[in-house]
DNA sequence: CTTTTAATTGCAATTTATTCGCAATTCGTA
DNA sequence: TACGAATTGCGAATAAATTGCAATTAAAAG
């Protein structure tokens, strides 16, 4: 499995240090098919090692400042992560299961927003996914 | 003061009961410039009421079932609420001071998402305003 | 390879938004 | 006006996320 370098040169951040358990969050995004919450990592780790959750908190926040993770909020307050990959990431959420759908296109086309200077953007579509369209009737 | 009459007939809830802290939590809305989180409406009531914290909540979350509130979740976690206008809330959200702007415009077209049912959306565009782009410079 | 030191972690305690439980109260209907 | 269901006051509970600090570690420099 590839390994990605964690250290960058971007000059507004510190250098991020090459530790275990960035190295281990790191890794559980790699292999992820889903964007995953603080805990869901966390307990990924059980078990293999003795990292604690405020380090896999930590290990995001700084990924996030480098732009290695995004996050996102879901409307339940709570967030998930997931590796950037220089594209888009939007999502489908079916609100009956919590399930969520990557979106291949993005349906967002920047407006005129006098004054603003759009950087990023984030979108999420909620719904009801097949699956839970059909045991609802 | 125009005062809307709270009481429903949506068939998929319960009628809306014309209560003291509903009434209060809708006026403060009714008057608000941008979208409040629970804590700014309760602090908005203290003193003129015994109206409890977990009131507001409770009254937002049937206001919300109803579709009189809309609900956006932050990208810090927390919620802010807001009378339902019938169109879409979009905001621009600068990364420097976090001043919210509302967009007029909704960017969004749905592409086609096989097999799901969409029946909302959340568009957060980040970006940075022009007052915190002239400090940079 | 060792030294050095700033960055990072383990760990526990804390913070804080939001939810919940329940007896007492209130609303709106009959 | 009386009744039953909905709602509230109030406090306690929950849980995500953050913080503080001493001990540890990565990695740059010698």
């Amino acid at each position: 499995m590839e390994q990605k370098r964690l250290s960058t040169n971007c000059e507004q951040f510190a250098t991020i240090k090459n530790t275990k358990p960035r190295l281990a969050v790191y890794n559980i995004l790699l292999n992820a098919q889903t964007p995953l919450s603080a805990k869901e990592i966390f307990a990924q780790l059980n078990g293999e090692s003795d990292i604690w959750l405020s380090s896999v908190y930590r290990a995001l926040d700084i990924f996030e400042k480098n732009n290695l993770v995004s996050k996102s909020v879901l409307p339940n307050g709570k967030a998930i992560y997931e590796l950037t990959t220089g594209e888009h990431n939007h999502y489908a959420i079916c609100t009956e299961c919590n399930g969520k759908t990557k979106i291949d296109a993005c349906p967002v086309s920047y407006c005129e927003l006098k004054g603003f200077t759009p950087t990023s953007h984030k979108l999420e579509i909620y719904g009801v996914c097949e699956n839970c369209r059909q045991k609802k009737q």
